[in-house]
DNA sequence: GCTTGATATGACACCGGTTACCAAATGGAA
DNA sequence: TTCCATTTGGTAACCGGTGTCATATCAAGC
């Protein structure tokens, strides 16, 4: 062979990884570090973690050899600093149910794990009319890389408008089609309250009720058009006085169900428009003295993870809340690699039945 | 007067915030902007910024008005990368309660509001091995200001080593005296286990039984022992056969609840290690065809929001969570700026009655 | 009036990355 | 073999703050 003696690759890269192993101990490395020991300059280093094309195969390896060797991760402050925008992840959000907010939290964690990026948690108060000005400058400051929006933060085309201006990337999770398919995730929330309708139908419920949750919300609509769309598939309607309209909350909840129990007509069945709610309305039940499910049904919605700890437990509709999370921070993922999604991203609610519904007693 | 004119500090004042008014649209300002409006050097405004006692007060008085004129915060990237630090405070928990973690997060969200922390979720799994590397790898790369530990991660000795070793702050919330009271938040668990006997005693009950939380939880220990000592006050005992062990969770708790229901003999009232497994007790005494509390008297542990949520409303310990989350964000920061607590933080459990426990049956 | 020491301020390098721009090396076509 | 286009690598500046250390200012003390 007639190969130059010190341009031996594999030897070349011996030396290397042993200078590097020996400084190992010497605290954390930075990039100068690598690029010192691969004998490259600090670009070339950065052209390799960032998976630059205009990088020789043959130092590409050699630098990330050395990359492993010595267990270097870039500094995410300097790259925040440099890149003008921080790897900092904010889940803004509005919610009356805790439980939707944990699971939530879960998803988009583990959408996150093994990444740069964190979770920082924005819980504001839509109500407050400081809640815009603390975001804004949440975001001048920050600058972070994006915001996952839950409802019903999602719904305020205001805060949408100033994500804009901002340049800063979001992902709006709603019941309904609310932006293109990079920027959303969808719940059929419609089809899933009316599932929940044809549940109680074919159980041969008449007199029955719907628990709606707060104006503000779409999804409150949306559950409550689903709702009225399956029953009217069984010749059924929701009459005015078979809805008590409530705040998505436990308290809301149960003064709802009270007052439908007092009512002229008391319904055999009540879907609530969240389990939140439906909490509610099982406490409403006892506190009347009657039985679920034998005197009155109750349907949820959500299966969030107390709809398994009730007694009887709570036959509901599932929305996929964790999976939901996490597609979302991938979806934010995706959309700043620039890749777009094929379409719109949805989750089909499901019913899930458990043992708080069941036929109505006969007679009266 | 003998003024000399272009020293007259007020006309220099409104001079210097005419220019920066101009300046104002010209999207964010930095520290270098102000300087340049102020006239001094960046070195002064960052004195300024940190209350640092070496400016004149008229300097001070000039700097800041430029500040509040411009609206200028400094930017937390920048900060980071110069402090070595960043702004970054995490919450480290493995718990299997969730009302247990959204409500001490929304405490330590309190205690950081109007300030330029960031919380960040680090859910992990103690039983899993790696967690403790990921751990070690969150650290050296973000490089968080801080870190408050709950239960039980808090009782972690190896952990708190390598926070020492990388030389960041920390938090831990116990059961126990774990360490120097600027470094911890303690919970008198013992003390309101015996609260929870006292009153199940005083009720009249004799046969109780205890559904224990995990072994590698202090806080389980503490109950246990507190409950304990609280039955002999009254001259009663925890015997053995009376101790379901459990794992702190819903399941666990079920199934604890029903290998005592199913016992040679069957207690009259039960002292749950939290309100999660009482949940749990619910479920296992209603399947059973028994009734809360006239058949069977439940205290738990906690006072999570789902307590209130359960029919009959369950008589727990309260332990104020979301207050304890907010002191502990407060003692990290005090903790940072170098303020140490008088004595140790505590927090002291008190009994809340509700519904679920009451005097037991009479006859057998 | 001149030290002296305390107090204020500024110049400059640096934190650890990225980008803009330029120089050098490589390679294929003429 | 020359030359230009294309890779590839290097330098310097920059992101927006903070630390170090030198210098300027100023009142008090002699």
């Amino acid at each position: 062979m007639t190969d130059i003696p010190d341009a031996d690759p594999a030897a070349e890269m011996a030396d290397a990884l042993r200078d590097a192993a020996a400084f190992r101990h010497t605290g954390r490395a930075t990039i100068n570090d690598i690029a010192r020991f691969a004998k490259v300059s600090k670009k070339t280093v950065s052209r390799v973690i960032n998976d630059s094309p205009l990088v020789k195969p043959r130092t590409r390896t050699l630098v990330k050899a050395i990359i492993a060797e010595l267990g270097f991760t870039p500094d995410p402050r300097a790259r925040a600093l440099a890149l003008g925008r921080s790897f900092l992840i904010g889940m803004v959000y509005d919610n009356p149910s805790p439980q939707y907010v944990v699971n939530m939290q879960r998803g988009i964690l583990d959408g996150l794990e093994d990444t740069d990026f964190q979770l920082v948690l924005r819980p504001v108060n839509r109500a407050d009319s400081n809640y815009w000005h603390r975001l804004r400058s949440f975001i001048q400051q920050h600058k972070p890389f994006g915001l996952i929006l839950p409802p019903s933060v999602s719904e305020d085309e205001e805060l949408i408008e100033m994500l804009r201006a901002h340049d800063v990337d979001y992902v709006r999770i709603a019941s309904v089609e609310l932006d293109t398919p990079a920027r959303m995730i969808r719940t059929h929330d419609a089809e899933g309250a009316a599932q929940a309708a044809r549940h109680l139908c074919s159980l041969g419920h008449v007199a029955i009720a719907h628990i709606q949750g707060p104006e503000t919300f779409r999804s409150a609509h949306e559950r409550r058009s689903g709702f009225i769309r399956g029953l009217a598939e069984s010749g059924r309607s929701l009459p005015d006085e078979m809805v008590a309209q409530a705040g998505y909350t436990f308290d809301t909840g149960l003064q709802a169900m009270e007052r439908l129990i007092y009512a002229k007509r008391r319904p055999t069945a009540v879907f609530a428009g969240n389990d939140e709610m439906a909490t509610g309305a099982y406490v409403a039940v006892r506190k009347a003295g009657l039985r679920i499910p034998e005197d009155i049904s109750i349907v949820g919605f959500d299966d969030t993870p107390i709809a398994g700890r009730l007694w009887p437990a709570l036959t509901t509709v599932r929305l996929p809340i964790r999976e939901m999370g996490r597609a979302a921070a991938k979806l934010l993922l995706d959309q700043a690699a620039g890749n777009a999604p094929a379409g719109i991203i949805s989750f089909a609610p499901e019913i899930v039945v458990r043992e708080s519904a069941t036929a109505p007693a006969k007679a009266g």
